[in-house]
DNA sequence: GGCGCAAACGTAAACGTTTTCATGGCGGGT
DNA sequence: ACCCGCCATGAAAACGTTTACGTTTGCGCC
C-alpha cells in the first residue's frame, strides 16, 4: 500500500470516530475521552497518517514556514548566518524556506514576491531592500525582519551589527597600545557594514587620535584590493604605522603586500581586520580582528519574526543593534607574548 | 485595502467572469477569448492577486518545493552545497526548504517526516540515512536523491563523490614524486569520505608502493586530531616522508605539529589534504589538496530529482560518481618553483 | 431555417484539513 | 423525579484553488 497517503478520513473510519475528533486528539485539544485518544492515535500510528500541510494551512492560514531572503550567498557569513537561523527554527518547530543568489533589486523584487501564501514571515538580507522596496514587493501584513539594513521602519524589526562600535573598538585599541597613524582600508561604498566601519574609524581618530590624519585608501573586499591598497600605503611617503582594514580578506592581501615587502607585521606596520573569518587564525601571524557572533545574529532574527508571528505576543517593533568583540591575536602587536599553538574547534569541520 | 488578500474569486467578480475563467487565464490553459485575457489580466493586476499555493497545491498535489535535508554542517562545504542546489533550484522554479543541523537519527527522521506535504521530493545527505530508515520515514512516492551514501537503491538515485579515486590520485601524486613512506591520518570510521578515502590510500599503496608498510593513524576530522596524529608520526621510530590526510583540518593540526617539531614541510615530510577549504591557500606553505566541487554536487543533485518529478523524463534511475581534482600547492613538494602571491578569488566575500 | 459542432464559458466537485455548532447522554442538585 | 449544564462527539461549513463536465453561443452548412 505505498500507493496512497492515509487521509484523516481513513483515520476516522479506521477508529470509527469522526473526523473532527481525529482532529482533536491529533492537535491536543482536549474534550476526548482517553480511551477515545488511545484508539486514535494507534490507528494513525498504524497508518502511518501525517497531516496534509497544504489543506492545513489552507484552513488555519499558516504555514510554520519563514522564509530567509538573501543575496548572493558565499562563505562563512552566510553558512553561520543560516546555521543560527534555522537552529532557532527548528527550536520553535517552524521551517525554513531559504532563497539565496540573487545579486540585483530584480531579482530580490521576484524572490520576496515569490515567497508570497508559502510563509508567515520573512528575514531579509538585501543592500537592494529599502522602504519603497518592500512596499512594492512585501505581501500585505506579512510580518519581516530586516537584517543589516539601514532602513528605520516603524513596520519592521531591523537588526544591525554594530560594525561602527567594533571598527571603533578596534582603531582605540590600536591607538592605545602606541600606534599614532592608524590608515583605513574602506570596503564598497554601497555596502552598509563598510559605511558603518568606515565611520568607527573616523570616530575613533577624531576622538583618540585628534591630531593624526585619516588615511583612508579605497577597497572592495576582496583579498586582490586588500593587497593593492597594501602596496599604496607602502608607497606613502609617510607611512602609517598600523592599518585598520573594513574585513579580513582585504586584511590578508594587505598582509601578503606587506611581507612581500619585506615589512614586518606587527614590528614596523600593526594590521587588523574584521569578521574574524576563519582564515584570520592561521595565516602568519595569526590577524586580530573584530568577531562578529555570525550565528547569533541569525538566531536573534528569528527570534524576533517568531515574536511578531505569536499574536500572544506583544513586544513593539524596534531596532536592535549587536556588539561585536575584539580579537586580539598577534597581527595588532598588542600580544606579542603569545605562543602558536594549534586551535582547538569547537565542533569538527565536515568532511 | 492591506487587510485581506484577493482570491480568485474577487477576480472573477470585479471581472464579470468565473473563477473558472480567470483559472485558465492566469495558467495560460487557453480556450479563452483574448478580450477576456485581457480584462481578467488587468483586474488581476489592479486587486495584485496572487495565487494562494496552500489551496493550489491542496488540489494538485505540486508544491514547487523541495526539501534539502542536511546534517549538522558547518562553513564551506554547506553554504558551497546549499548555494549549488539553490541556483539549479532557482533555474527551474524551485523553492528549496532546508532542514540542516540535525544530528542524531532521531532528529533526521522528524525533520524527513516534517516535510511531508510541503516539498515535491528531497535531497538526503546523512550518514544515518540507509535503505530501513528511508522504508520508515519517506513518505511513499515521494522523490528523492541520496548524497555521499553508500547505499544502493533501485528507487533512489545516489549521487556521490568520487573521495576513493581523489585519494588515489594523491597517494599517488606523492609516490610518483619521490616520497616512499607514505602514512594517512584516517578519518571517523563511521563517516562515509573517510572510509573511501582510507580505501583510496590503500589502493594507491598496494598499486603504486607495494612494499612500502600501511601507516594509519587514527583522527576524527578535527583539528586537534591532526595534530596528534602529526605527534605520533613524528614520534615513530621510521618517519613517513610523506602523510596524506583525510581532510584539510587534520592536515593543517598536522602542519603545526611539525612546526613545531622543527620540521621542514615539504623538506622532510611532504603532506597533503582533502576538501580544499580556503585555508588551505592560506597556510604557510599552501597546503596541497584534493578537491571536490560541491556547488556541482549541489547542482547535480538537484537536477537529478528535478528529472525524477518531471513526469516527462525517463531517465532511469541510477548511481552517479562525481570526480575530483588534485591541487598541488607547496606542501606536497611537487611545486617547488612556485611563487607566493595574493590568490584572487572569483567573489568578494561577504561582508 | 434548422441542425450540429466547436469554442467559450460557467457550475460544481474535489482536495484534506480545522472549527463551529448542534446533539445526545449523563450526573448532580433541588 | 426533573431540570440544568457539561462533556464527548459528530455533522457540516469553510478555506482557495483546479478541473471535469455541462451549458450556452455563434456559425457554417445543408
Amino acid at each position: 500500500m505505498t500507493t496512497k497517503n492515509a487521509t484523516i478520513k481513513d483515520v476516522a473510519r479506521e477508529a470509527k470516530v469522526s473526523v473532527a475528533s481525529v482532529s482533536r486528539v491529533l492537535n491536543g485539544m482536549g474534550g476526548v475521552t482517553p480511551e477515545t485518544q488511545k484508539i486514535v492515535r494507534e490507528v494513525a500510528a498504524r497508518l502511518q497518517y501525517v497531516p496534509d500541510n497544504a489543506a492545513r494551512s489552507l484552513i488555519t492560514g499558516r504555514t510554520h514556514t519563514v522564509g530567509a531572503v538573501l543575496p548572493d550567498l558565499y562563505g562563512e557569513f552566510f553558512s553561520e548566518l543560516i546555521r543560527g537561523i534555522d537552529l532557532a527554527a527548528r527550536a520553535r518547530g517552524l521551517h525554513l524556506l531559504v532563497s539565496s543568489s540573487h545579486d540585483g533589486v530584480e531579482a530580490a523584487a521576484a524572490a520576496v514576491r515569490a515567497m508570497r501564501g508559502r510563509v508567515d514571515g520573512m528575514l531579509i538580507l538585501s543592500e537592494f531592500v529599502d522602504a519603497s522596496f518592500l512596499g512594492e514587493n512585501l505581501p500585505a501584513n506579512l510580518p519581516a525582519v530586516l537584517l543589516e539594513s539601514p532602513v528605520k521602519s516603524t513596520r519592521f524589526p531591523v537588526l544591525n551589527i554594530d560594525s561602527r562600535a567594533g571598527a571603533l573598538a578596534m582603531v582605540r585599541h590600536l591607538i592605545e597600545h602606541g600606534r599614532q597613524h592608524v590608515a583605513f582600508i574602506a570596503g564598497p561604498k554601497s555596502n552598509f557594514d563598510a559605511q558603518q566601519r568606515d565611520k568607527g574609524y573616523r570616530a575613533a581618530m577624531a576622538k583618540h587620535a585628534p591630531d593624526a590624519p585619516l588615511n583612508i585608501v579605497a577597497g572592495d573586499f576582496t583579498e586582490e584590493s586588500g593587497y593593492r591598497a597594501g602596496r599604496e600605503l607602502i608607497a606613502q611617503k609617510k607611512r602609517p604605522d598600523a592599518v585598520f582594514a573594513a574585513n579580513d580578506m582585504m586584511a590578508v592581501g594587505c598582509l601578503y603586500a606587506f611581507k612581500e615587502a619585506g615589512i614586518d607585521v606587527p614590528g614596523d606596520i600593526a594590521l587588523a581586520g574584521f569578521d574574524d573569518i576563519l582564515i584570520a587564525r592561521y595565516v602568519t601571524p595569526p590577524l586580530s580582528t573584530v568577531q562578529v557572533r555570525i550565528a547569533d545574529l541569525g538566531r536573534i532574527a528569528l527570534e524576533r519574526l517568531a515574536a511578531l508571528l505569536d499574536p500572544t505576543d506583544t513586544t513593539s517593533v524596534s531596532m536592535q543593534t549587536l556588539g561585536c568583540d575584539i580579537v586580539v591575536r598577534e597581527t595588532c602587536g598588542a600580544n606579542l607574548g603569545a605562543v602558536p599553538s594549534p586551535r582547538k574547534r569547537k565542533k569538527p569541520p565536515n568532511t
